[in-house]
DNA sequence: AGGATTTACATCGCGCACGATTTAATCGGG
DNA sequence: CCCGATTAAATCGTGCGCGATGTAAATCCT
């Protein structure tokens, strides 16, 4: 393929080509980096971007929390029962509203922010890119993940 | 945050300006994505995957497939036989390293291959993005990809 | 007021995805 | 030649992640 050519169909149908693919394993990539430093705050890395959205703002809905992350209440509800279970939050039944359910942290999961306080600098170590760039990137991508829902 | 400045630690600690999650969210964007046009072939996003991979190259073990996907054969293993049990694939011992076992395409497998020539098209179209565009932002997410892995 | 509709969350079944372990085959050194 | 080490897949247990469905509460509508 020249520079001046749109990609062959061929080309196309390469996995190297597909910018998908790209996103997919470096999600991987990430879910492996984060692994070591998230061991030590017994957290698993989607449980770790619960965490985030909820020291960012406690006492939220579990819909609130779906709408933040992207996610389902099929895969919050049991997310939720964990952390709980481990005792970093707390869900209960909104009086007002008994539909909604009010995730608020414990006081040892507002702890555990203190733990976690190196580990955006650990990612962006390991990134090996400079500040400026990752917010670029970072940029570019989300505004592709919003033309994808849109 | 100023242009000149780094970001501050609350910045940092933002969901928002978490370029995983950019990934991650984008990731799952994708799967939405693909999934009505994945139906049509009765695929699931990774099993197009490594649908895509046989296309490119026929008779791969697990062991090159895993490497090209950046998968685990725990992963692979029980993939490989949903895509063998819907007729796509077999699965053969190798006859002289009986370690190792060689995934070929059938008849089946390979005539999917036309049924999907329009996904990438359907998909490029979704992102918004010139192909231009897409190679290079492709580009950059894989070499970031080569950094978490380093 | 009260039945129909909508909303919020939970449950279920299925398919990734991984780390740890197991099994079986091959390789290598003495 | 044989035994220990290595390699390739498979197996197992745990945790996402979703769509479809269920359940109960709130809201709507006349």
């Amino acid at each position: 393929m020249t520079k001046a050519d749109s990609p062959s169909h061929e080309d196309l149908m390469k996995l190297d080509n597909f910018l998908c693919f790209a996103i997919y394993s470096t999600n991987h990539a990430f879910t492996r980096v984060y692994k070591p430093l998230l061991d030590e705050l017994d957290l698993t890395y989607p449980q770790y971007l619960v965490m985030v959205v909820l020291w960012e703002k406690d006492d939220q809905t579990v819909g609130s929390l779906g709408e933040r992350l992207f996610l389902e209440s099929s895969t919050l509800t049991p997310m939720l029962k964990r952390l709980e279970g481990m005792g970093y939050i707390s869900r209960i039944r909104d009086r007002t509203d008994e539909r909604q359910v009010r995730v608020t942290l414990t006081e040892s999961g507002r702890a555990l922010r203190e733990k976690a306080n190196n580990v955006p600098y650990d990612i962006a170590g390991a990134t090996g890119m400079k500040p400026a760039e990752l917010v670029r990137l970072k940029q570019e991508i989300a505004s592709l993940r919003t033309s994808l829902l849109r």
